[in-house]
DNA sequence: AGCGTGACGTATA
DNA sequence: TTATACGCCACGC
């Protein structure tokens, strides 16, 4: 497995519940800004992989981009709605709202 | 070993 | 402003 990807899956368990973040905010932290795809491929992974919300993860859009990965089903709207965030047409409302920056909460000296 | 792919993001047209 | 193009790099075939 590759410190890469250890390096999402660790940023990924700091995420505060009913908090989200961007592919693009967490590979700009891990110091891969132009490889937010990696990131996103990371997350594939990680649902294998437990103790990774992968839910919480979403494009800087605030859209489940990823919903489709989750079995098919509404499970990804479930979880985030779950967690007290409102979801509607498979997109976050109000979503820098809820927006969750790993720069401004997470030491990167601990990556 | 090489090629295509992808839960993104930014740059152009 | 909306639509398309391209870069990025690890992974699977």
């Amino acid at each position: 497995m590759s410190d890469f990807y250890d390096r999402v899956y660790a940023l990924c368990r700091h995420i505060p519940e009913g908090r989200v973040t961007s592919y693009g905010a967490i590979a700009k932290f891990l110091g891969a800004a132009k490889s937010s795809r990696l990131v996103g491929y990371a997350m594939n992974k990680s649902l294998t992989a437990d103790g990774v919300p992968a839910h919480r993860v979403v494009n800087r859009l605030g859209m489940l981009s990823g919903k489709h990965h989750f079995g098919g089903s509404t499970l990804m709207e479930d979880l985030l709605k779950n967690e007290g965030i409102p979801v509607k047409e498979d997109q976050i409302q109000n979503f820098d709202q809820y927006f969750w920056d790993p720069a401004e909460h997470l030491n990167p000296s601990d990556f």
